[in-house]
DNA sequence: TCTGGGGTCCTAGGACCC
DNA sequence: TCTGGGGTCCTAGGACCC
């Protein structure tokens, strides 16, 4: 490992750059209250079951970590502070750090709020090299966003993600250490360095997948390299089992993907009181709804598929999903369809987490052009309503055969309940448009 | 110590089509 | 009449990431 001048990488030798923004949250809090500086500040859930989103360093001497059940933390540190988070403030932060990284090339692709993936060989024709990016990338970020980062490079993600943790600060015996503020891992060096990492170090290796892994006697990443892929796969499955093999001997061939697309959103609350009546639980599904409904119609988009998802208080969950022939984006159609999933479930234990989320996204205008076509296909009189309605009411239409469509799946129990609800939805939707129609059509 | 809320991807089985 | 195999879509569950 090296990050003296002397050796500075080339192009090839460290294309990929990690920066990920130190303990971003509760950063942000103390910079926006500076009296929080210097004491034991954490982002996250203060009640029963909150947990620590974000922990600054202080806390983290402490042995607070995110992840933490907030219990747990305040347990560790008494004197913890826990703040509830303010979302919509580390996301102008998130913004800012963006169009710094941008600065520096568009290649990048963002991972959550605070870390970032960029390719840097777009810099290649402007001669710089990538420790100088580095470096100048975390001058700025120091200056203009206050804040502090770490920085990796290597020859692909995997080696620049695992340096820009091993750039970062860390506790030791409650003491913290500096962190280096950017690493390389030299070519020479990869082989030994990987060597030595426990497998849990690796991404995808999370709780469940080492522990198998320890079963089978694979502690180390060395011990990765000689294993048979073919029993592997066994026991993690065939993706993870290649992945796995690959990643121990260096190779790892993911891209930095400048545009992701957006495959599902959705929202879920766990409860402080668990829910005891299904009265209470589709009371819920309205406000989720509600929630999940504005955010597509942010995003402009419709989605064809809605899941809702329960975990009982045996922390047991469970989820029921259902896909429409065309897409939907607003209140009353996610509200019906969730409470028919909702009622479709045995809800014989108290419901601690309720969740809705909505993907297979459409275009809103293709969406149009699927509702002409559904109508279409149903004959004169839909047509006819189409000329005279906006196509939410055709929708509708629809919106009922798959309410039909979750009874025939799940059983008579949510058979009239499913309609009534969809007329219920529609109502709302009567005194909204216009010249909206009422649940029985134009009849 | 007992687990949030935002997402991603993988697996496996069943239905359906050719 | 009974049958194969591949492809795609849908559903449910599990694991992981930040």
């Amino acid at each position: 490992m090296s990050n003296s001048p002397a050796d500075s990488p080339s192009l090839e030798d460290a294309p990929i750059l990690h920066v990920d923004l130190d303990a971003f949250f509760a950063s942000v809090e103390i910079l926006d209250d500076p009296s929080l500086r210097g004491r034991p500040v954490c982002v996250g859930g203060a009640a029963e079951r909150g947990v620590i989103a974000s922990a600054s360093y202080e806390a983290r001497r402490h042995g607070v970590t995110s992840a933490m059940p907030s219990v747990v933390a305040r347990r560790l540190c008494p004197d913890l502070i826990i703040l509830p988070g303010r979302f919509d403030r580390y996301e102008e932060y998130s913004h800012r750090f963006h169009s710094v990284v941008n600065d520096l090339t568009p290649e990048y692709e963002p991972l959550g709020l605070d870390e970032v993936f960029a390719d840097l060989r777009s810099l290649r024709r402007l001669g710089v090299r990538p420790l100088e990016a580095a470096w100048e990338l975390r001058r700025r970020i120091q200056g203009e966003l206050v804040l502090e980062c770490g920085v990796g490079l290597g020859r692909n993600k995997l080696f620049a993600k695992l340096a820009s943790k091993q750039s970062k600060p860390h506790v030791v015996d409650h003491v913290l250490v500096p962190g280096t503020g950017v690493v390389w891992v030299s070519r020479g060096l990869e082989d030994q360095w990987m060597a030595e990492l426990p497998v849990r170090a690796l991404w995808g290796v999370g709780p469940a997948t080492a522990k198998k892994l320890h079963q089978l006697g694979l502690r180390w990443v060395r011990d990765l390299v000689k294993v048979d892929e073919n029993t592997l796969s066994r026991h993690l499955g065939s993706a993870m089992a290649a992945t796995l093999v690959a990643y121990a001997r260096g190779d790892d061939e993911r891209m930095v993907v400048t545009n992701r697309e957006l495959k599902s959103l959705g929202h879920d609350q766990t409860f402080g009181v668990s829910l005891t009546s299904l009265d209470e639980v589709l009371d819920h599904c309205r406000h989720h709804a509600g929630v999940v409904a504005r955010a597509l119609r942010a995003q402009g988009r419709v989605a064809r598929t809605l899941s809702v998802v329960l975990r009982f208080d045996d922390l047991e969950s469970l989820s029921r999903s259902q896909t429409l022939p065309f897409g939907v984006d607003d209140e009353s159609a996610l509200t019906a369809v969730a409470q028919a999933l909702v009622r479709s479930v045995n809800l014989s234990r108290p419901v601690r987490l309720l969740g809705l989320y909505a993907s297979s996204f459409l275009e809103r205008a293709d969406n149009q052009v699927q509702l002409s076509f559904d109508v279409a296909v149903q004959g004169d009189d839909r047509l006819e309503a189409i000329s005279r309605s906006r196509d939410h009411q055709v929708s509708s239409a629809s919106l009922r055969d798959a309410l039909d469509d979750i009874r025939r799946r799940y059983g008579e129990n949510s058979v009239g309940v499913a309609s009534d609800l969809a007329s219920q939805g529609l109502r709302i939707e009567r005194q909204r448009g216009s010249h909206a129609f009422g649940p029985e059509g134009p009849s």
